[in-house]
DNA sequence: CAATTTTTGAGGTACGTAAATCAGAATTTC
DNA sequence: GAAATTCTGATTTACGTACCTCAAAAATTG
């Protein structure tokens, strides 16, 4: 039988109350009885029963999410996971806010963590933008003990408690090693095509890409970076106009959004199909993936991070230990053979 | 405020018991009554608070793992990450134990059924062998109400509530377009290490990897298939015996176990390196991967297999939905570039 | 309509913890 | 050594549900 608080009182010789100070260290208890009560707890191995103790206290986990509000596919598709998160959250004594941001706009982001501040909830979690007045910012929630998990972009090195998002550097490391071996033996050029270079999972994931092809790779030479600002008309354009420039080329990677343009325009022009890598699988690339039209897709699935992040913040919020293997986002590799 | 059973009974004009007896289906209700009180449920969107539900029932949810005394990698692994369940579970309300039986043996599976027939667990997970009296035995576990989850191996087209594991077919299928992939326009030859044409998923395996070869790659031609009967020193045997006759050998797929041996005998042998995909990322394959002696490693995550079986069966025992995303087990690929 | 059976109400206890009050004990301070 | 202060114990209520008992009310039966 799993100890209770009363088998602690009886087997240290204390109250109940006196149990219940140490547990939740509220005042009032010697340090000579202290030390008794930790004792009979570690003794007896009581776990405190956090079910029972959140029915005590009538309390549920506020949490915040702050999202851009991009319009992209794949944070479309994380709102959407959120929101289902939230539908199911009545049944779990959680209750999770979206609250929209600008995208790419530390100073926004700032505003709504002050807001968090203010507010106090049992967690929060963003999308970080990697500026200096968001790490100040992210020190005041921590030392106002509120936990903080960033989602799909870090905030390397700050104060944040968990990061709930893919290694981008290994991202862009697997999609060169997968260039690599797709264009195997021939003199070969590639295009890569990314959103914007201030964003730090782009810049990541092209530094990886290109360390893995010039260190082993030596046959393939890459291109000036096409910033398509995510963007699928602009990416149509910028892809088309390089295809004309270079009708050899053999490889295109897209690291950013912006994949319909790109699609669209491997599509209209005329040249050899060229390997294409991308990522987030969407509408959009799951269908070039059947295809043919995109070879391989890297995703990160919003499922999991947003259900991660939930785990993760609530496991801070209860000072309890996460499961690591359990909260590692993984970097899937999407053929057209195992789509899901 | 999340309504309650007082609600419920205030508004359907009754006393608390009686929404007791409508909700716990107990005896002692017309049926007119009853209609009131769930009426008045719909109405108010009443759900249980099964934390407080659980509290009061003292119900702690025990579940059995059957597991095969296997001594591979993925399966000492498997067995592991239910240890570190049953470790976890003291917090959650579970009771977990294990029961182990002889590998690919039906009847053995059959009799560790009838065990848990008798003992009435509120959930039984094990690793299904495709018999029929198996199937006949998961028939007899449904009928007594026993939620039931098939781990790495299914039962398909059978009674059990759940598959946790991959789609085997489609690994294959993903093995092959990678080794189409990687061995592009040259003829080439490839041999397949299997364990046993017996077991379900490594025909299923070998089945969707034949099938993409010889529907997309004609320029590769399968050897007739090795089975090593996943062990190290049988198939490093025919492994050096076949690259010995086959010194022209491109490729090789192992799609079970005895990847040391596999690698061993790559190793040992005076050919041109050939192309080399395996399944399951276990301390060899890793460092082969590494070293470049394996290319890319397939991979189920067995942490995620037994988590996801255990919120399963919970949640059938407690006849909640599941969220169908989050226990879709991946086909994981790893190059060296993406090891976690 | 009386007797019987079924249905319902009222109330309590329990689960394990939180949180509060109040009185009494121990300790410290002057 | 009395007063003030700090600790501690005993007890109670509460959270939302389950489950039990007993009595009263309603419906059914003969």
């Amino acid at each position: 039988m799993k100890p209770t608080v009363h088998d602690i009182a009886k087997s240290a010789g204390v109250s109940l109350a006196t149990v219940d100070r140490v547990l939740n260290s509220r005042p009032g208890v010697r340090g000579v009885t202290r030390a008794k009560v930790e004792e009979a707890i570690v003794e007896l191995g009581y776990v405190r029963d956090l079910a029972a103790a959140n029915l005590a206290k009538g309390r549920t986990y506020s949490f915040i999410f702050i999202l851009p509000e991009n319009d992209n596919s794949f944070m479309i598709g994380l709102h959407e996971e959120v929101r289902g998160a939230i539908a199911r959250s009545s049944a779990e004594r959680t209750r999770i806010r979206i609250v929209d941001v600008p995208p790419f706009d530390p100073e926004a982001l700032v505003a709504a963590l002050e807001n968090v501040l203010a507010e106090k909830p049992a967690g929060v979690a963003f999308i970080a933008v990697d500026a200096p007045e968001v790490r100040a910012m992210a020190e005041r929630l921590r030392e106002a003990g509120i936990p903080m998990v960033t989602l799909v972009s870090d905030l390397p090195d700050s104060s944040r408690d968990h990061y709930a998002g893919i290694d981008n550097i290994a991202a862009g490391r697997t999609a060169g090693s997968l260039m690599g071996r797709f264009l195997i033996g021939r003199d070969a050029t590639v295009a890569v095509l990314a959103g914007s270079m201030l964003v730090r999972d782009h810049r990541e994931r092209l530094e990886g890409f290109s360390a893995v092809i010039s260190d082993h790779y030596s046959n393939i030479v890459i291109l000036p970076v096409l910033e398509g600002r995510d963007d699928a008309v602009l990416a149509e354009r910028m892809v088309a106009d390089t295809l004309r420039r270079h009708p050899d080329i053999a490889g295109i990677y897209s690291l950013g959004g912006g994949n319909r343009g790109l699609i669209r325009a491997i599509q209209k022009a005329d040249v050899k199909q060229p390997v294409v890598i991308a990522h987030e699988l969407t509408g959009s690339t799951r269908s070039a993936l059947g295809d043919g039209v995109i070879d391989a897709v890297l995703n990160q699935d919003a499922g999991h991070e947003v259900r991660s992040a939930i785990r993760v913040l609530k496991a801070k919020a209860d000072g309890l230990p996460v499961i690591a293997a359990q909260e590692r986002i993984r970097i899937d590799i999407f053929l057209k053979d195992n789509l899901p």
